[in-house]
DNA sequence: CGTATGAGATAATACGCATGAACGGAGAGA
DNA sequence: TCTCTCCGTTCATGCGTATTATCTCATACG
């Protein structure tokens, strides 16, 4: 029989990219494809080369010279790892608008994965609109690489539970109790809140007010719990303890209403970190408003970090979210969830912020 | 002949994924892979479709209730691209300092690679120590991706030159003429300045004095060379201009130097912007401790954008560096280069920046 | 009624890498 | 000298998809 002509894709048109696979590395080394993978494979379990160290160093060498590099996408179609992470948002990683940007995060996420010897991959589009930000499979190209970070709040549930399912290793960045199986970081909003209502009350508060916004995310209902339970713990009357929530603190905060609480007693006010910093800023003018001195007649504290257009000002008592640390958290947990490990360190702490803002109440007539 | 037993990879242990597979779609179909793959496919060439209606009909429906999406990996083995661009700083990505950071070039790079279709690789560790950092071959890892942006002022030469050499698309973020064969994008500083030198002709100045840093970045003889030429393109003795060059401005350039300058009747200042903006620096210091008045006495304009720590300040009169734009154009230049064409397009335009640091030059008596 | 015409669909690859099984050669033991 | 081990290497295959040359029918045409 006459070898018929054979159907199937043209082969590459002459090396259309420059880029030398492994079997080019073979034939520069005088070996085969298998040897030059089993030789550049990081063999997981540390068994005995089976590679002798004479063909080991040629193909090293051969690989070097042709500036050898893996394909990621053929690494891992062969069931194998990448060393790539991605980090996926669902706004823009790098916002325009630097205010609520990631930038933080990534500090620390870039810093810890290059320690675990993990490359990053940023999974562009979700906002704008490009790259795949149409179907609902958006969010599958994020199995190029062995894992993924997820970063944001309006996060699409469906998509995250179903790589969960698929055992595609995911982690998010903040709480995501909700969703069953997800793996997530975030920060001890409780605990830390509950350590500066302790500073209040240590520095005699005995009427503290929580200003906060009206949100139900976990983020703020946390702050709540914690004022609370701050209260208790320093034996103050939960009973009297109040909590102001409002959608426009802005507006609703008024002078009037401030004047109210501090004749009936409360001396110190703490205010939640949001986004916008609506609940800080209206704090803030509203004391002003009412010509009250801080710290002098009432003490403030802001549960988290002022936002950074109010640099100029003296930094709030209150605490720092580690975002750095909670970025480096997340890498790390990823990392173990690749590593089939089913390590867990949910949650990360705050730094307690002495500041200006604070201090004993003022003496009653 | 007999059929020999057949060596190889063991079949997958036991669906490792749940995920469903063009194969099963076909099968549910009733029709083949192949087809599958076609009808899944976005046919670039918008060729008219060789699949009936009814087939894809089937087969778009056998998809959807298998939940059937396409794996990324495959996807690009297949297609010999990945629709990767890789980023490279040779200082952090992130540094903790967030002054020096390339944050407003991600912006755009971000952006317009999202626009573009293409996903972001950052590697890591080459400041860091992490993953790669070691080897002389550090940089080879960046050929994972389609191409790669490069950002920074420490390039290592050799080996840029090396991965142009094997074909593999780069682009520069800044100027890099002396390497030949890199492709580059940078700010038009010569035009800017000359933009900023005409507007202080225009106001009525006559001697004007350039304040640069002992540095031979192109960045400097750039703005040096815009100045020389906006002297001359209105119409000002270029043969009686001033540049003032000094290793530390904040030093050198002391106030008796000012009064001398001024006392030559020269009525306007330009600096230079650095990284660490000395000359800008040393300049209002000189000024403000001669007790000259801005704008009255002397008009002062920055090359570039103020030192973020000065940001409480006015801004002063120049121009500003699009970074986002830069940014948007790397990218834009390097797909071009991944998709074999030979576009170039390496100067993106400044913005002249009024401000309230420069006006008519005082009437001398 | 044989053949050209094509639309529709399929078979057979290739992509780059990892890996279990097969293979070849050097000693060791008989 | 011959078989038996063990070691180092290669073979052959699979991962899931994209791509074509090829095949299969109808239908139209002479």
């Amino acid at each position: 029989m006459e070898p018929r002509k054979r159907p199937g894709r043209t082969p590459a048109p002459t090396g259309r990219t420059a880029r030398p696979r492994q079997a080019e590395v073979a034939r520069l080394a005088g070996v085969s494809q298998a040897t030059v993978s089993l030789v550049l494979s990081p063999k997981p379990g540390g068994r005995g080369r089976i590679i002798s160290e004479e063909t080991r160093r040629r193909v090293l060498e051969a690989a070097r010279s042709l500036g050898y590099v893996p394909d990621p996408a053929a690494r891992r179609l062969a069931a194998a790892r990448n060393n790539l992470l991605g980090v996926f948002s669902f706004t823009a990683t790098f916002p325009t608008d630097v205010q609520h940007s990631y930038y933080p995060f990534l500090v620390g996420v870039e810093c810890e994965a290059a320690a675990l010897g993990y490359d990053l991959v940023l999974f562009t589009g979700s906002s704008t609109g490009g790259a795949g930000a149409a179907g609902p499979d958006a969010l599958s190209r994020v199995r190029l690489a062995d894992g993924c970070l997820f970063m944001g709040r309006q996060t699409p549930r469906a998509e995250l539970r179903r790589l969960v399912e698929d055992g595609f290793p995911i982690v998010h960045l903040g709480r995501r109790e909700e969703l069953e199986g997800v793996a997530w970081v975030g920060a001890d909003y409780v605990e830390a809140t509950r350590e500066v209502v302790g500073h209040l009350a240590e520095l005699g508060h005995r009427r503290i007010v929580l200003i906060r916004e009206d949100d139900d995310a976990p983020a703020s209902a946390d702050r709540q719990r914690g004022f609370l339970e701050g209260l208790e713990a320093a034996g103050l009357p939960v009973g009297t303890a109040t909590v102001f929530r409002s959608a426009d603190p802005q507006r609703e905060l008024t002078p009037e209403r401030l004047r109210a609480w501090t004749d009936e007693g409360v001396t110190a006010f703490v205010a939640e970190e949001t986004d916008t910093g609506a609940a800080w800023r209206g704090l803030l003018s509203a004391v002003r408003e009412a010509g009250l001195d801080c710290p002098a007649e009432v003490s403030l504290a802001l549960l988290g970090s002022p936002p950074s257009d109010l640099a100029g000002e003296p930094v709030p008592t209150g605490f720092d979210i580690p975002r750095p640390q909670l970025g480096a958290a997340a890498v790390r947990l990823l990392a173990a969830l690749v590593a089939g490990e089913e390590a867990r360190e949910p949650l990360v702490g705050c730094a307690f912020r002495p500041g200006p803002t604070t201090g004993p109440p003022p003496v009653r007539p």
